[in-house]
DNA sequence: GTCTATACGAAGATAGAC
DNA sequence: GTCTATCTTCGTATAGAC
Protein backbone atom coordinates (compact mmCIF):
# COMPACT_ATOMS: atom_id res chain seq x y z
CA UNK A 1 0.00 0.00 0.00
CA UNK A 2 1.46 3.12 -1.04
CA UNK A 3 1.29 6.28 1.63
CA UNK A 4 -1.14 8.56 1.34
CA UNK A 5 -0.18 11.79 -1.01
CA UNK A 6 -2.59 13.75 0.91
CA UNK A 7 -3.98 13.86 3.93
CA UNK A 8 -7.65 12.95 3.65
CA UNK A 9 -8.50 16.27 5.54
CA UNK A 10 -6.29 18.12 2.82
CA UNK A 11 -7.79 16.33 -0.11
CA UNK A 12 -11.71 17.35 1.30
CA UNK A 13 -10.50 21.23 1.71
CA UNK A 14 -9.37 20.98 -1.92
CA UNK A 15 -12.54 19.38 -2.99
CA UNK A 16 -14.32 21.90 -0.89
CA UNK A 17 -12.43 24.47 -2.80
CA UNK A 18 -13.56 23.28 -6.01
CA UNK A 19 -17.30 23.22 -5.08
CA UNK A 20 -17.00 26.72 -4.01
CA UNK A 21 -15.51 27.98 -7.21
CA UNK A 22 -17.29 25.87 -9.55
CA UNK A 23 -20.57 24.72 -7.93
CA UNK A 24 -21.71 21.39 -7.45
CA UNK A 25 -22.57 20.79 -10.80
CA UNK A 26 -19.70 22.57 -12.74
CA UNK A 27 -16.94 20.69 -10.27
CA UNK A 28 -16.65 17.67 -12.18
CA UNK A 29 -14.28 14.95 -11.05
CA UNK A 30 -11.46 16.04 -13.73
CA UNK A 31 -11.24 18.86 -12.56
CA UNK A 32 -11.42 17.40 -8.65
CA UNK A 33 -8.57 14.83 -9.73
CA UNK A 34 -6.46 17.58 -10.85
CA UNK A 35 -6.95 19.72 -7.80
CA UNK A 36 -6.46 17.31 -5.74
CA UNK A 37 -3.42 15.62 -7.61
CA UNK A 38 -5.33 12.04 -6.81
CA UNK A 39 -6.21 10.32 -9.84
CA UNK A 40 -9.91 9.14 -10.11
CA UNK A 41 -9.14 5.45 -8.42
CA UNK A 42 -8.04 7.42 -5.32
CA UNK A 43 -11.05 9.35 -4.67
CA UNK A 44 -13.07 6.98 -5.02
CA UNK A 45 -11.64 5.24 -2.58
CA UNK A 46 -11.51 8.11 -0.21
CA UNK A 47 -15.76 9.15 -1.68
CA UNK A 48 -16.75 5.65 -2.53
CA UNK A 49 -20.48 7.16 -3.94
CA UNK A 50 -17.83 9.76 -5.61
CA UNK A 51 -19.68 13.16 -6.29
CA UNK A 52 -22.40 12.89 -3.60
CA UNK A 53 -19.70 11.99 -1.21
CA UNK A 54 -17.11 14.88 -1.67
CA UNK A 55 -20.25 17.02 -1.48
CA UNK A 56 -21.07 15.58 1.89
CA UNK A 57 -17.52 15.87 2.93
CA UNK A 58 -17.25 19.34 1.89
CA UNK A 59 -20.46 20.30 3.40
CA UNK A 60 -18.89 18.54 6.62
CA UNK A 61 -16.08 20.09 6.38
CA UNK A 62 -17.68 23.68 6.37
CA UNK A 63 -20.14 23.47 9.21
CA UNK A 64 -17.04 21.81 11.13
CA UNK A 65 -14.96 24.92 10.36
CA UNK A 66 -17.66 27.40 11.01
CA UNK A 67 -19.20 25.42 14.33
CA UNK A 68 -15.52 25.49 15.36
CA UNK A 69 -14.40 29.36 14.70
CA UNK A 70 -17.51 31.26 14.04
CA UNK A 71 -20.19 30.12 16.21
CA UNK A 72 -17.74 29.09 18.71
CA UNK A 73 -17.43 33.24 18.92
CA UNK A 74 -20.96 33.56 20.07
CA UNK A 75 -20.38 31.24 23.54
CA UNK A 76 -17.20 32.95 24.26
CA UNK A 77 -16.40 35.47 26.87
CA UNK A 78 -17.57 39.08 26.21
CA UNK A 79 -20.24 41.38 25.47
CA UNK A 80 -22.87 39.87 22.52
CA UNK A 81 -21.75 42.68 20.35
CA UNK A 82 -17.96 42.13 20.81
CA UNK A 83 -19.38 38.51 20.76
CA UNK A 84 -20.82 39.14 17.35
CA UNK A 85 -17.78 41.23 16.16
CA UNK A 86 -15.70 38.39 16.37
CA UNK A 87 -18.35 35.98 14.74
CA UNK A 88 -18.71 38.30 11.76
CA UNK A 89 -14.70 38.77 11.72
CA UNK A 90 -14.74 34.80 11.28
CA UNK A 91 -17.33 34.49 8.90
CA UNK A 92 -15.40 36.98 6.97
CA UNK A 93 -12.19 35.10 6.67
CA UNK A 94 -14.39 31.76 5.45
CA UNK A 95 -15.57 33.78 2.91
CA UNK A 96 -12.14 34.96 1.91
CA UNK A 97 -13.06 38.29 2.15
CA UNK A 98 -16.35 38.22 0.15
CA UNK A 99 -14.94 36.70 -2.69
CA UNK A 100 -15.63 32.99 -2.33
CA UNK A 101 -19.24 31.27 -2.15
CA UNK A 102 -21.20 30.09 0.24
CA UNK A 103 -22.33 26.33 -0.29
CA UNK A 104 -25.69 27.15 1.39
CA UNK A 105 -25.97 29.05 -2.04
CA UNK A 106 -24.13 26.61 -4.49
CA UNK A 107 -25.78 23.41 -2.70
CA UNK A 108 -29.44 24.39 -2.61
CA UNK A 109 -30.04 24.75 -6.34
CA UNK A 110 -30.56 21.62 -8.85
CA UNK A 111 -29.19 18.78 -8.31
CA UNK A 112 -27.19 19.33 -5.41
CA UNK A 113 -30.11 20.92 -3.73
CA UNK A 114 -32.37 17.30 -3.67
CA UNK A 115 -28.95 15.85 -2.00
CA UNK A 116 -28.27 18.48 0.50
CA UNK A 117 -30.97 20.62 0.92
CA UNK A 118 -32.45 19.02 4.07
CA UNK A 119 -28.71 18.85 5.78
CA UNK A 120 -28.74 22.62 4.88
CA UNK A 121 -31.74 23.25 6.62
CA UNK A 122 -30.95 21.82 9.90
CA UNK A 123 -27.57 23.75 9.97
CA UNK A 124 -28.86 27.12 8.91
CA UNK A 125 -31.81 26.53 11.64
CA UNK A 126 -29.75 26.12 14.27
CA UNK A 127 -27.16 28.71 13.31
CA UNK A 128 -30.53 31.30 12.94
CA UNK A 129 -30.96 30.16 16.27
CA UNK A 130 -27.93 30.97 17.86
CA UNK A 131 -27.65 34.55 16.25
CA UNK A 132 -31.17 35.18 18.08
CA UNK A 133 -30.14 33.64 21.37
CA UNK A 134 -27.51 36.36 21.59
CA UNK A 135 -29.87 39.03 20.76
CA UNK A 136 -32.55 37.66 23.15
CA UNK A 137 -29.56 37.82 26.38
CA UNK A 138 -28.78 41.82 24.95
CA UNK A 139 -32.38 42.45 25.92
CA UNK A 140 -34.35 42.14 22.01
CA UNK A 141 -37.62 40.59 21.89
CA UNK A 142 -37.60 37.22 20.99
CA UNK A 143 -39.47 37.79 17.89
CA UNK A 144 -37.20 40.95 16.84
CA UNK A 145 -34.69 38.71 17.57
CA UNK A 146 -35.49 36.16 15.32
CA UNK A 147 -36.40 38.31 12.76
CA UNK A 148 -32.76 40.32 13.19
CA UNK A 149 -30.90 36.69 13.15
CA UNK A 150 -32.93 36.00 9.86
CA UNK A 151 -31.88 39.17 8.51
CA UNK A 152 -28.02 38.87 9.27
CA UNK A 153 -27.94 35.95 7.78
CA UNK A 154 -29.55 37.14 4.12
CA UNK A 155 -27.30 40.36 4.47
CA UNK A 156 -24.45 37.88 4.03
CA UNK A 157 -25.65 35.95 1.34
CA UNK A 158 -26.65 38.77 -0.64
CA UNK A 159 -23.52 40.69 0.10
CA UNK A 160 -21.89 37.81 -1.69
CA UNK A 161 -23.69 37.84 -4.64
CA UNK A 162 -23.70 41.58 -5.05
CA UNK A 163 -19.93 41.51 -4.32
CA UNK A 164 -19.62 38.92 -7.02
CA UNK A 165 -21.33 40.42 -9.85
CA UNK A 166 -19.89 44.03 -9.40
CA UNK A 167 -16.42 42.59 -8.62
CA UNK A 168 -15.89 44.94 -5.01
CA UNK A 169 -15.56 43.59 -1.82
CA UNK A 170 -17.39 46.31 -0.64
CA UNK A 171 -20.60 45.68 -0.12
CA UNK A 172 -19.54 42.37 1.48
CA UNK A 173 -16.93 44.10 4.09
CA UNK A 174 -19.49 46.69 4.86
CA UNK A 175 -22.57 44.12 6.15
CA UNK A 176 -20.00 42.31 8.00
CA UNK A 177 -18.76 45.92 9.88
CA UNK A 178 -22.34 46.39 10.42
CA UNK A 179 -23.48 42.98 11.48
CA UNK A 180 -23.46 42.98 15.19
CA UNK A 181 -25.36 46.61 14.77
CA UNK A 182 -28.10 45.53 12.74
CA UNK A 183 -28.87 42.41 15.31
CA UNK A 184 -28.83 44.14 18.55
CA UNK A 185 -30.33 47.88 17.35
CA UNK A 186 -31.91 46.74 14.08
CA UNK B 1 -40.24 24.79 -44.48
CA UNK B 2 -42.78 23.52 -41.47
CA UNK B 3 -44.31 25.83 -39.43
CA UNK B 4 -42.73 26.96 -35.38
CA UNK B 5 -43.87 24.78 -33.05
CA UNK B 6 -43.83 27.85 -30.66
CA UNK B 7 -42.70 31.30 -31.06
CA UNK B 8 -39.59 31.93 -29.77
CA UNK B 9 -40.21 34.26 -27.22
CA UNK B 10 -42.16 31.50 -25.76
CA UNK B 11 -38.97 28.91 -26.42
CA UNK B 12 -36.90 31.39 -25.05
CA UNK B 13 -39.23 31.42 -21.87
CA UNK B 14 -39.29 28.03 -21.69
CA UNK B 15 -35.46 28.03 -21.33
CA UNK B 16 -35.55 30.28 -18.82
CA UNK B 17 -37.33 28.81 -16.73
CA UNK B 18 -34.96 25.50 -17.10
CA UNK B 19 -31.94 27.99 -16.07
CA UNK B 20 -34.02 29.14 -13.30
CA UNK B 21 -34.92 25.70 -11.78
CA UNK B 22 -31.09 23.78 -12.76
CA UNK B 23 -28.35 26.60 -12.81
CA UNK B 24 -26.42 27.31 -16.21
CA UNK B 25 -24.38 24.20 -16.05
CA UNK B 26 -27.47 21.93 -14.54
CA UNK B 27 -29.57 23.00 -18.03
CA UNK B 28 -28.20 20.10 -20.61
CA UNK B 29 -29.03 20.56 -23.93
CA UNK B 30 -31.51 17.31 -23.50
CA UNK B 31 -33.75 19.47 -20.58
CA UNK B 32 -33.97 22.42 -22.69
CA UNK B 33 -35.22 19.97 -25.74
CA UNK B 34 -37.43 18.28 -23.40
CA UNK B 35 -39.06 21.10 -21.71
CA UNK B 36 -38.88 23.20 -25.02
CA UNK B 37 -40.40 20.47 -27.22
CA UNK B 38 -37.73 21.27 -29.76
CA UNK B 39 -34.55 19.12 -31.20
CA UNK B 40 -31.70 19.55 -30.77
CA UNK B 41 -31.50 21.16 -33.99
CA UNK B 42 -34.31 23.39 -34.20
CA UNK B 43 -32.22 24.46 -30.66
CA UNK B 44 -29.36 25.19 -32.64
CA UNK B 45 -31.15 27.18 -35.29
CA UNK B 46 -32.75 29.31 -32.93
CA UNK B 47 -29.58 29.50 -30.95
CA UNK B 48 -26.35 28.86 -33.29
CA UNK B 49 -23.97 28.79 -30.80
CA UNK B 50 -25.67 26.29 -28.47
CA UNK B 51 -25.87 27.18 -24.92
CA UNK B 52 -24.59 30.07 -24.61
CA UNK B 53 -26.76 31.98 -26.92
CA UNK B 54 -29.28 30.27 -24.77
CA UNK B 55 -27.99 31.59 -21.52
CA UNK B 56 -27.70 35.53 -23.37
CA UNK B 57 -31.52 35.10 -24.65
CA UNK B 58 -32.78 34.46 -20.87
CA UNK B 59 -30.76 37.19 -19.58
CA UNK B 60 -31.81 39.76 -21.81
CA UNK B 61 -35.67 38.36 -21.89
CA UNK B 62 -35.71 38.57 -17.84
CA UNK B 63 -33.72 41.55 -17.87
CA UNK B 64 -36.66 43.42 -20.31
CA UNK B 65 -39.54 41.78 -18.12
CA UNK B 66 -37.93 43.35 -15.16
CA UNK B 67 -37.05 46.93 -17.05
CA UNK B 68 -40.57 46.94 -18.20
CA UNK B 69 -42.77 45.51 -15.46
CA UNK B 70 -40.87 46.56 -12.00
CA UNK B 71 -38.04 48.94 -13.22
CA UNK B 72 -40.86 51.33 -15.14
CA UNK B 73 -42.61 51.48 -11.59
CA UNK B 74 -39.52 53.88 -10.45
CA UNK B 75 -40.85 55.99 -13.28
CA UNK B 76 -44.49 55.77 -13.47
CA UNK B 77 -46.75 58.26 -11.41
CA UNK B 78 -47.30 58.69 -7.28
CA UNK B 79 -45.20 59.35 -4.33
CA UNK B 80 -41.46 57.70 -3.90
CA UNK B 81 -43.00 55.23 -1.19
CA UNK B 82 -46.05 54.30 -3.98
CA UNK B 83 -43.72 53.67 -6.50
CA UNK B 84 -40.98 51.12 -4.60
CA UNK B 85 -44.03 49.29 -3.26
CA UNK B 86 -45.47 48.33 -7.24
CA UNK B 87 -41.70 47.81 -7.71
CA UNK B 88 -41.11 45.28 -5.23
CA UNK B 89 -44.29 43.70 -5.82
CA UNK B 90 -43.48 43.04 -9.69
CA UNK B 91 -40.08 41.73 -8.11
CA UNK B 92 -42.18 39.43 -6.14
CA UNK B 93 -44.12 38.41 -9.17
CA UNK B 94 -40.68 37.74 -10.91
CA UNK B 95 -39.17 35.56 -8.33
CA UNK B 96 -42.78 33.78 -8.18
CA UNK B 97 -43.07 35.05 -4.51
CA UNK B 98 -39.67 33.63 -3.35
CA UNK B 99 -39.74 30.28 -5.15
CA UNK B 100 -37.85 31.09 -8.30
CA UNK B 101 -34.04 31.68 -8.72
CA UNK B 102 -32.40 34.63 -9.89
CA UNK B 103 -29.50 34.92 -12.54
CA UNK B 104 -27.52 36.95 -11.05
CA UNK B 105 -27.13 34.38 -8.59
CA UNK B 106 -27.24 31.77 -10.66
CA UNK B 107 -24.79 32.93 -13.38
CA UNK B 108 -22.31 34.66 -11.52
CA UNK B 109 -20.61 31.79 -10.78
CA UNK B 110 -18.35 29.10 -12.57
CA UNK B 111 -18.45 28.73 -16.57
CA UNK B 112 -22.13 31.02 -16.77
CA UNK B 113 -19.62 33.59 -14.57
CA UNK B 114 -17.33 33.95 -17.29
CA UNK B 115 -19.47 34.38 -20.08
CA UNK B 116 -22.12 36.76 -18.23
CA UNK B 117 -20.86 38.58 -15.61
CA UNK B 118 -19.92 41.60 -16.89
CA UNK B 119 -23.42 41.71 -18.62
CA UNK B 120 -24.63 41.18 -14.75
CA UNK B 121 -23.09 44.07 -13.97
CA UNK B 122 -23.77 46.43 -15.94
CA UNK B 123 -27.36 45.62 -15.44
CA UNK B 124 -27.02 45.70 -11.64
CA UNK B 125 -25.18 48.73 -11.43
CA UNK B 126 -28.10 50.62 -13.76
CA UNK B 127 -30.54 49.25 -11.08
CA UNK B 128 -29.03 50.25 -8.12
CA UNK B 129 -28.42 53.95 -9.92
CA UNK B 130 -32.57 53.87 -9.90
CA UNK B 131 -33.25 52.96 -6.73
CA UNK B 132 -30.34 55.62 -5.34
CA UNK B 133 -32.70 57.70 -7.32
CA UNK B 134 -35.66 57.41 -6.18
CA UNK B 135 -34.55 57.84 -2.78
CA UNK B 136 -32.54 60.89 -3.52
CA UNK B 137 -35.78 62.47 -4.95
CA UNK B 138 -37.53 61.71 -1.38
CA UNK B 139 -34.71 63.81 0.28
CA UNK B 140 -32.46 61.01 1.24
CA UNK B 141 -28.63 62.26 0.91
CA UNK B 142 -26.82 60.79 -2.26
CA UNK B 143 -24.07 58.55 0.11
CA UNK B 144 -27.25 56.79 2.48
CA UNK B 145 -29.25 56.43 -0.95
CA UNK B 146 -26.30 54.15 -2.58
CA UNK B 147 -25.83 52.38 0.44
CA UNK B 148 -29.97 51.81 0.88
CA UNK B 149 -30.07 50.57 -2.63
CA UNK B 150 -27.50 47.90 -2.37
CA UNK B 151 -28.54 46.73 0.83
CA UNK B 152 -32.21 46.56 -1.04
CA UNK B 153 -30.88 44.59 -3.55
CA UNK B 154 -28.71 42.19 -1.54
CA UNK B 155 -31.58 42.07 0.62
CA UNK B 156 -33.31 40.37 -1.87
CA UNK B 157 -31.03 38.08 -3.08
CA UNK B 158 -30.21 37.01 0.38
CA UNK B 159 -33.94 36.15 0.63
CA UNK B 160 -34.40 33.81 -2.01
CA UNK B 161 -31.39 32.13 -0.81
CA UNK B 162 -32.80 31.52 2.91
CA UNK B 163 -36.39 31.10 1.96
CA UNK B 164 -35.09 28.33 -0.48
CA UNK B 165 -32.57 26.44 2.11
CA UNK B 166 -35.43 26.84 4.84
CA UNK B 167 -38.48 26.35 2.36
CA UNK B 168 -40.92 29.03 3.31
CA UNK B 169 -41.72 31.84 1.70
CA UNK B 170 -42.26 34.07 5.10
CA UNK B 171 -38.18 35.48 4.81
CA UNK B 172 -38.97 36.61 1.45
CA UNK B 173 -42.38 37.93 1.74
CA UNK B 174 -40.68 40.00 4.65
CA UNK B 175 -38.28 41.80 2.58
CA UNK B 176 -40.54 42.49 -0.08
CA UNK B 177 -42.83 43.88 2.32
CA UNK B 178 -39.89 46.01 4.13
CA UNK B 179 -38.39 47.20 0.52
CA UNK B 180 -39.37 51.08 0.18
CA UNK B 181 -39.35 51.59 3.85
CA UNK B 182 -35.94 50.26 4.36
CA UNK B 183 -34.93 52.32 0.94
CA UNK B 184 -36.60 55.41 2.19
CA UNK B 185 -35.49 55.76 5.88
CA UNK B 186 -33.07 53.25 6.33
C1' DG C 1 -3.64 3.85 -1.63
C1' DT C 2 -2.41 4.62 -6.10
C1' DC C 3 -2.03 3.50 -10.80
C1' DT C 4 -3.50 2.37 -15.91
C1' DA C 5 -7.02 1.00 -18.59
C1' DT C 6 -11.60 0.90 -19.79
C1' DA C 7 -16.66 0.80 -19.79
C1' DC C 8 -20.63 3.37 -20.99
C1' DG C 9 -23.76 6.92 -21.09
C1' DA C 10 -24.54 11.85 -21.51
C1' DA C 11 -22.63 16.01 -22.74
C1' DG C 12 -22.46 19.68 -26.54
C1' DA C 13 -22.52 20.17 -31.34
C1' DT C 14 -23.08 19.20 -36.58
C1' DA C 15 -24.68 17.18 -41.34
C1' DG C 16 -27.90 16.52 -44.52
C1' DA C 17 -32.64 15.06 -45.81
C1' DC C 18 -37.27 16.84 -46.15
C1' DG D 1 -37.94 24.80 -39.10
C1' DT D 2 -37.76 20.24 -37.98
C1' DC D 3 -36.13 15.67 -38.24
C1' DT D 4 -32.85 11.45 -37.83
C1' DA D 5 -28.38 10.19 -37.59
C1' DT D 6 -23.92 10.93 -36.25
C1' DC D 7 -19.60 12.85 -34.21
C1' DT D 8 -16.48 13.89 -30.47
C1' DT D 9 -15.56 15.04 -26.03
C1' DC D 10 -16.44 14.70 -21.45
C1' DG D 11 -19.08 12.87 -17.69
C1' DT D 12 -19.24 9.31 -13.75
C1' DA D 13 -17.88 4.98 -12.46
C1' DT D 14 -15.30 0.34 -12.17
C1' DA D 15 -11.70 -3.52 -12.66
C1' DG D 16 -7.57 -5.23 -11.66
C1' DA D 17 -2.49 -4.78 -11.28
C1' DC D 18 1.07 -3.27 -8.05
Amino acid sequence: MPAPLLPKDEVTARITGVFRRHGYEGASLSRLSKETGLGRSSLYHYFPRGKRDMGEAALAAAGAWIDEHAVAQLDSPGSPHARLARYAARMAEYYGDGRRACLVDLFGIGEAGALFRSQLRRRVKALLGKLAGVAEEAGVAPAAAARRAEDSLMAIQGALIVSRILGTRAPFRRIIQELPERLLHG
